[in-house]
DNA sequence: CGGTGTCTTGAATACCATCAAGTCTTGTGG
DNA sequence: CCACAAGACTTGATGGTATTCAAGACACCG
């Protein structure tokens, strides 16, 4: 976890060969054709992909609004939730960034009004900025054919969500977010060995904004996978105690 | 409405130049700048890009799942239903899309699994190969532009969507749903000229699928709309004869 | 003309929210 | 280091929203 690291409150601007070595999604995002066109063609082909490094302690956003006009974030390390507001006061959670991960393809191309992004944890990111990206992307297909990949990545999870959100009960919710995300941190090492213990920084506020629930239903759905021995969850970690039924809770058939 | 119209069983071939005549949104999607380089530059930089006019009657695939392997469809007259299916049979609509709208800019990249496009109405479409689309976004900015900007706008309809699933009563949803309709139709010239009245050929478990609501409590909240003189609905028309207790209705402010 | 699909309405029930009280943890300042 | 405040979690009681079940009216189509 990124918790009680040392916290870097201005912008710290990072040299290029730093860029993106504790990422472990590197390949998977906007960051390495980027950061290639910085390195190889510099000179020759006038890109510059600008980016600063930076910091959002636990409970804070990760751009202020404003700063989302012209940057792009990717978030290196710990996670993070993006989020719109309700005028009376309520959230909902439209993402959980994992680290590694460009918060979403669409604020490459365009501010979005009214989006948030909240550190969950301590969180490292870097703001790239958009022009760049986007002339990186009209001057490289390899960037193109990248981000078109995460973003259909992006439209199958809003998908899932959309389905969840209007079909499901909440004790499958809660069973599928969780299966998605540990899922995720597979695919980004970021499990235990034996594959069953998993960082879990999410508060059941997290949860029941991602899910459409309250704290209080939340807390219920989670006593009783905890009660029937499907899962262990505490100091923000979670072991899974019996994959098949977890995995039968989300609907989902165990690999 | 295309209802009635005569009906294409098979593919049906058209010449360039009748292509997209009477499509209201030809400059807001793929076809403008896909079409610009099929005119303009065929011969010159070997750019070509197929397509096929289609029809289907009412109730029935856009495209059989098959179908969408390669071809990504674009709905030229009537109204569709992109959706997804729960194995227990219930199901989600997940856009409704109008005359002239690219059903997914994702399917621009790449064939999404399990979904499926319903004709709501008779629907006349077209279907371009889709490595015809991608040859042409690599190589015109333009096509890039356009399908970006198409992109951030279904982003924003697919948040508003989770948001309303989320976090909305059902008195809410409905109002919401026929509110962004209603715009649309106006934006795309589709209203009548008073802009109170508007093709609505909807079931109720359209509405019902595309809220994450029942058919039965669907048919409640509107009767309720009507006994308040908010609205009226009948014949497949929806007339709007209290637009500001509509819009208030829906948590919005009437223009 | 029956069959199918659509819409309506009421009654009973399930799911989840809200309210409330209490425990425990975490963070902060004296 | 301790005291206190704020946040996080749990659990039970109560109520509201939406589902399910059921029955009937109506339109459309072959």
């Amino acid at each position: 976890m990124a918790a009680k690291s040392k916290i870097h409150r201005a912008s710290d601007p990072t040299p290029t060969q730093q860029i993106c070595c504790p990422c472990p999604a590197y390949t998977l995002n906007i960051c390495q054709p980027a950061l290639a066109a910085y390195g190889s063609k510099q000179a020759t082909a006038g890109l510059q992909v600008r980016q600063v490094a930076r910091s959002a302690m636990a409970r804070r956003l990760v751009c202020q609004q404003q700063e989302l006009r012209d940057a792009v974030p990717v978030i290196c390390d710990g996670w993070a939730a993006c989020y719109i507001n309700l005028p009376n006061g309520g959230r909902q959670i439209l993402s959980i960034v994992l680290p590694g991960e460009l918060v979403s393809t669409a604020l490459v191309f365009e501010t979005i009004q009214n989006w948030f992004i909240e550190a969950i944890t301590d969180v490292q990111y870097r703001t790239f900025k958009r022009s760049d990206l986007l002339e990186v992307l009209f001057k490289r297909p390899e960037a193109l054919e990248c981000i078109s990949r995460a973003w259909v990545e992006e439209r199958k999870h809003a998908d899932q969500l959309i389905l969840d959100l209007g079909c499901r009960l909440a004790e499958e919710r809660i069973p599928r977010l969780i299966v998605q995300l540990v899922k995720r941190l597979k695919a980004l090492g970021l499990s235990d060995t034996d594959g069953k213990r998993f960082p879990f920084p999410l508060r059941h506020h997290h949860i029941a904004d991602a899910t459409g629930l309250t704290p209080v239903h939340v807390s219920k759905v989670l006593s009783e996978l905890r009660r029937r021995n499907i899962l262990a969850l505490s100091d923000r970690f979670l072991v899974i105690l019996d994959p098949i039924a977890l995995y039968h809770a989300a609907g989902e058939k165990w690999p």
